[in-house]
DNA sequence: CTAAACCCTACAGTTAACTCTAGGTCAAGA
DNA sequence: TCTTGACCTAGAGTTAACTGTAGGGTTTAG
């Protein structure tokens, strides 16, 4: 089964040595292996489970609450529900973020359109008239 | 012209009296005035402002960054250009941010299923023969 | 008039997530 | 054999963005 060294899997994650070592360090990484003399190899579940990592981290879940979830896949079926809950609970926070994300792409746009405005104008004062627009900034 | 207190203004924008000292210091609110005595009081207009910071950090943009904006602001129309240039950075930045939480929410809904069905079977053993299911975390 | 509840600055402390250094081991090529 | 480069650990350092403290001034309700 092909295997892979740290700098390897940091290559294919887009991540660091450093930040692999890291993840192993506080506990995220708990089931890659190693060789006789210490030196860590990494197999494609393992990658796919960093994937996954990254995939919580993401939503903006800090890397002790991931642990948390790593823990709770060691200790097997009984688990099940916390697990399931977590990932429940995981959506409902991306989907906000995304509604949160969508207002954003409003203001900025909005904006867009105010600079282009104000650069073909030449001139910002060309909004100084205008009823509910922001005026600066 | 109604005023804001700093900590009325906290209120309002969802923030500490501490952060909004911090981004004073920081030079992102050099427009808010003060009473005699020294006491900030911020306009409609300064929580306009600073609604406006909180969307650009929104979009991961870091606070020396929005001060380069505020200070474009503070230079007027000569700076209309690299204002406009960065709104349209950022817009390409949460474009590709939407696109990268579009991903995440796929990986989350598929996990959501994994263990609900695992939930159901009462083990996650259910999972184990499927051909290009994640075996585990 | 005084005491509580604000406000201020300067600066120290915190937190998360790395990032790097020092000092050492190990495996492969010239 | 020797040297180069990748690996290891422990632990220190960094960075961003706050967060809190100490010491002091001001405003307001009773």
């Amino acid at each position: 089964m092909k295997t892979y060294s740290i700098s390897e899997a940091a290559k294919y994650l887009d991540l660091t040595a450093y930040t692999l070592r890291y993840y192993d360090k506080e506990g995220l990484i708990p089931f890659v292996e190693r060789t006789e003399s210490g030196t860590r190899r990494f197999k494609e579940k393992d990658l796919d489970a960093l994937r996954m990592i990254e995939c919580l981290k993401s939503t903006g879940m800090p890397i002790k609450e991931i642990k948390h979830f790593i823990d709770w896949c060691s200790e097997g079926d009984a688990t099940l529900q916390q697990r399931y809950d977590m990932f429940l609970e995981r959506k409902a926070c991306v989907e906000a973020q995304l509604e949160e994300m969508k207002k954003t792409i409003e203001m900025i746009e909005h904006k867009c359109r105010y600079y282009q405005t104000a650069v073909e104008a030449g001139t910002e004062d060309i909004h100084k008239g205008a009823r509910l627009e922001f005026p600066e900034y």
